[in-house]
DNA sequence: ATCGAAACCAGACTGTAGTCTGATTTTATT
DNA sequence: AATAAAATCAGACTACAGTCTGGTTTCGAT
């Protein structure tokens, strides 16, 4: 019996040591170099528990993809109200993908990109991308009110289109072995749709 | 003995049984609920064979996509040397969408854009996406020749980003069971993205 | 026609993610 | 405290993509 106060339930000790261990190996040896069986063998649990636990084996890297939104958040509220819209949302994209980068990773990014394709039961990856998407149309309201952008296109129709650029970014970057950092490839699609989103129409 | 005349290779012959049935079983039942067991006890043939003549599972949708590099450059050469370039883009990735949709459909992108994540072997993807790159240079520097375009950007940089829209736009249909089409979900960003490169430096 | 090399093929085998069953532990209810 | 229900866990088992070994057929050169 475990002391009754500060005590954690078993299981999520478990799914802790699991988790921990997870993560560790898939960044010492790379995510498919590790087998589920390999870290249940040294975390002395189970195949069972693991999936007590986790849905599958990429679940790990959801729970840590989790993070990103509390980030998401933490830079919208950090801009001062009245600043730029355009720019508020220029530095937004900026700072995300520089977080994927550098607090992510590509491998585990890719391992999202590709499952979210392949499972219905995957529906973090979407749930956050609603989440990036409620806080793009926030910034484009207010892009709108201040009268920065043009009105031709609905907010949720910009929000999409930024969506999808974000996504063919992080894409493009998945696939290639590229020196340039995440930010740097984003850039220039970035600034060219916030510019067509600016001009008026021709 | 097979008549010599109009003979063809045991081996193609094989393999043309397994794409065929594959392809069949395919759109039959789904990608995944057809196993490479199931294709070559519907053929008469063997493991040995599916993978003498394919690297994996997903190559069947590999060399079913190989028509698209026949298509861009079919749709490439039959525009009019006098046309307008922005508009030549306009409709080569209308064009285009629009076939990766009726042609390839949604079941075949998805393996695709997940499989190019996992696999070093599936280089085809890549050079495909090589030479619809090199379409877009083309075009693009025909818009640079003709003055419709700013010339702050490079042509690589410009390719760059209309590729990255493009897979962007792709990966996000696949993610969504939408009733819009790729071609309808296609347009905003790419007109926007094209504005955008037309515009002035503000 | 012969022979060696290369292409082709069969099917047993391997690796690994994910499932299933049933036991054990914890928690809530009375 | 007794007990029913729920959560947790172990590990054997399944499903399936992909590998391996070795045999057979075809082809090109002599």
């Amino acid at each position: 019996m475990l002391e009754p106060r500060q005590k954690q339930r078993r299981g999520e000790k478990t799914r802790d040591k699991i988790l921990k261990m997870a993560l560790k190996l898939f960044s010492e040896k790379g995510y498919d170099k590790v087998t589920v069986d390999e870290i249940v063998s040294q975390t002395g649990t189970s195949k069972g528990s693991f999936y007590q636990h986790f849905s599958a084996k990429s679940d790990i890297f959801l729970v840590r993809f989790a993070e990103v939104d509390e980030y998401y958040s933490e830079v919208y509220q950090s801009f001062p109200k009245e600043m730029d819209a355009t720019e508020k949302i220029m530095i937004f994209i900026r700072k995300l993908m520089n977080f994927l980068e550098t607090e992510m990773g590509k491998d585990l990014m890719k391992v999202i990109y590709s499952s979210a394709l392949n499972s219905r039961e995957h529906t973090y990856f979407s749930d956050s991308n609603r989440s990036l998407f409620r806080i793009i149309q926030l910034l484009l309201e207010d892009a709108k009110e201040q009268g920065v952008i043009t009105t031709e296109h609905t907010v949720e129709e910009m929000s999409t289109m930024l969506t999808q650029s974000m996504m063919g970014i992080i894409y493009y970057w998945g696939l290639h072995d590229t020196k340039q950092s995440l930010e740097e490839l984003a850039m220039p699609l970035i600034t060219t749709v916030m510019r067509g989103m600016k001009a008026e129409k021709r």
